[in-house]
DNA sequence: CAATATACCTGGATGC
DNA sequence: TGCATCCAGGTATATT
């Protein structure tokens, strides 16, 4: 389900669940993600020990032990995170659990794979997570997320300003539905060069992306009480968007259409009228 | 260096 | 009903 504001529920609704607790058992498929899940790494440094916290940077999860070693999840497009009865049956696609000392479990459900499970040991943690995050744009709710930081590294780009938006080296957490609805918001064209962005406009895409996010945690955060099996896991399906999935429909503050196109193979939509494909700043 | 293509997977919707 | 095809919320890597 994931893009940052579904995973920043996720992490809010685990807290309170997970944090205090032991981690008693874990058992995982053998089947891998986008890489292979660490069994032996999970044993030697996660198993017996507490979750402190859990902290997210970009769309990974990382729940950090008592005793210092990091757990690092990341959902890649299909994963969820549920807290069940430790002796519920598992469903199809389960592909870790994680018990805690209070007879439930922590399951990570991915049907695509494209997941990601890493354990950073305590001794290793800190430069790992270095490297990590040297890896990592900015995060949106930060103050490094700026127009002028932006517009330094749109400088030399002339690739769509979409595909600029959603690169998790430059800003992390904005995939495809909230690169969309942001451009929209913020009057901009997708296909125009990232390069010939104003200052102006690049004021309107942090402004807009910080707004939309705040508002999709805010509605994701509603469903966090069914957080608990598998009913309910956060996800898009109560946002209200505004272009999004609407191709043909028409726009809610013009009477043109919206439009549709692909751009760097991800489907993209816009209202003709309300982003003007040319660029006059 | 920048842009584009491709690879990793399964499942649901659609069309014949 | 069965089968083929396309599409999906992400990101790393190779290629041009």
């Amino acid at each position: 389900m994931p893009e940052l504001p579904e995973v920043e529920v996720t992490r809010l609704g685990l807290l309170p669940l997970l944090c205090g607790r032991r981690v008693v058992k874990i058992s995982s498929s053998r089947k891998r993600l986008r890489s292979h899940i660490p069994r032996k790494k999970l044993q030697e440094n996660i198993l017996g020990d507490c979750i402190r916290t859990i902290d997210r940077r970009a769309k990974y999860l990382l729940f950090r032990m008592a005793g210092g070693a990091v757990l690092v999840i990341h959902l890649g497009m299909t994963g969820k995170l549920s807290m069940v009865p430790a002796r519920e049956a598992l469903a199809k696609h389960d592909h870790l659990r994680i018990r805690l000392d209070n007879g439930m479990e922590l399951r990570l459900n991915d049907s695509r794979r494209f997941g990601i499970v890493l354990v950073w040991p305590v001794h290793e943690a800190a430069t790992l997570e270095k490297d990590f995050a040297a890896r990592l744009g900015v995060e949106p709710f930060s103050r490094k997320f700026t127009a002028a930081y932006l517009r330094k590294l749109a400088a030399t780009r002339k690739l769509p300003m979409k595909n600029f938006l959603m690169d998790p080296r430059i800003v992390s957490g904005i995939g495809n539905i909230y690169a969309n609805e942001i451009l929209y918001a913020a009057g901009i064209h997708p296909q125009v060069p990232a390069q010939s962005v104003s200052e102006e406009q690049w004021r309107k895409v942090v402004t807009a992306t910080r707004r939309i996010l705040k508002k999709a945690i805010r509605s994701g955060g509603s469903t966090i009480s069914d957080f608990l099996g598998s009913s309910g896991n956060p996800g898009y399906f109560q946002i209200h968007f505004n272009v999004y999935n609407r191709a043909g429909e028409s726009c809610r503050q013009c009477p043109d259409q919206i439009g549709k196109v692909v751009l760097g193979g991800r489907t993209t939509f816009f209202c003709p009228c309300c982003q003007p494909r040319l660029n006059n700043g």
